[in-house]
DNA sequence: CGCAATTTAATTGTGCACAATCAAAATGTG
DNA sequence: CACATTTTGATTGTGCACAATTAAATTGCG
């Protein structure tokens, strides 16, 4: 019932620290936490949304993405998945599994590539998409934004991947080939 | 090493359908999936650096938001802490569990309501506060937002919660007790 | 050809999100 | 007081993300 979204960082200061002050502590908590928390606020809503309205076909959100590249590319290797969807093969494998198991995909290897597993779709599987078409409408629907509102989203959070993506190689694992000296400081100096 | 972030729905039409053609399901297609993928790959780009940065600390994200609710509030029941970051009791209690184990807290049933497990920190978890304290700031500088964008990021994230939790709310379970008859409209009148 | 490195996928284990269920205690009602 | 409801938290089970390891097959090199 609580309409509003009370922050879980929301400290004492209402508007003040406008200013470029000494209280960059406070500063920087409230940007990064409360971007990361409404950005999994968010994430969570939609995954929430998404249950809902794929409940009557019995996917969840990420199965439901594996089907749209099926329908879209037709028989394909989990490679190929894994690339378009982002998703490594400890998050597919038992996936796929459940799908084949929902008798909406078939697994088989590959006669010249032993290795590689191609998915391929049953007629039940390839049947699903009819009742899936209504699914990209209501849920585009139902996030109120417009053409321009979903623009400025993607592109702030496309940067912000990028930037994140950037930050976590440079302060992981530099375990320097020839001189791992430093340690305190690493402060970005781009 | 893919620098760029292909969207999974990259369909074949670039920039067409701009105007509200019968095109609608590519351009729904789009927008939903877009913005929830990119939504979904901020949230897992912030996981990725948070891991990094924590993994000093022992602490995962979510077990980083519990302790910094503990250090700001003091000793607090699970509700409180449910509500302050949006999570059940089913996600933290085995969170409270490791925590417990790791020696950051106690667990203490409430002698006032023996129903209320209260949770407090014990002299490790308070000192540990020290060791986080340059982690907001490190998390801010990495994400490259200045406070316009992350303002900018925060307002679109949250109206999208809102508009998605109400459609989400509307959706499901409409075993109307009354009369059920009602099915495009069901506007809220409360 | 023989053998190491690489690729591809599976497997295992940890952690989080969420739904469903249960138990204990307080509260409300007849 | 007896009984249903509510609240609070734990428990269980499913599903996803990710890291680490393993296995099988291919590739590269001497």
């Amino acid at each position: 019932m609580w309409a509003g979204y009370p922050d879980p960082m929301d400290t004492p200061h209402p508007g003040r620290v406008d200013e470029q002050g000494e209280t960059g502590l406070d500063e920087a908590l409230l940007l990064d936490s409360q971007i990361c928390f409404s950005l999994n606020a968010a994430s969570r809503a939609f995954a929430a949304l998404y249950r809902v309205v794929l409940k009557d076909l019995g996917l969840t959100y990420p199965q439901y993405l594996v089907m749209l590249v099926l329908w879209e590319d037709g028989t394909t290797p989990v490679k190929h998945l894994g690339e378009r969807l982002r998703l490594d093969s400890g998050t597919l494998s038992p996936l796929l599994k459940r799908l084949e198991a929902a008798g909406l995909i078939h697994r088989r290897r590959s006669a010249a590539d032993e290795r590689s597993v191609h998915i391929h779709l049953t007629a039940e599987g390839l049947a699903l998409r009819e009742q899936a078409c209504h699914v990209p409408r209501h849920i585009a629907a139902a996030t109120g934004f417009d053409r321009q509102d979903a623009r400025t989203l993607r592109v702030l959070l496309t940067r912000l991947t990028g930037a994140l993506d950037d930050a976590a190689r440079h302060d992981e694992a530099p375990p320097a080939p020839a001189g791992p000296a430093r340690s305190g400081g690493t402060e970005e100096e781009r």
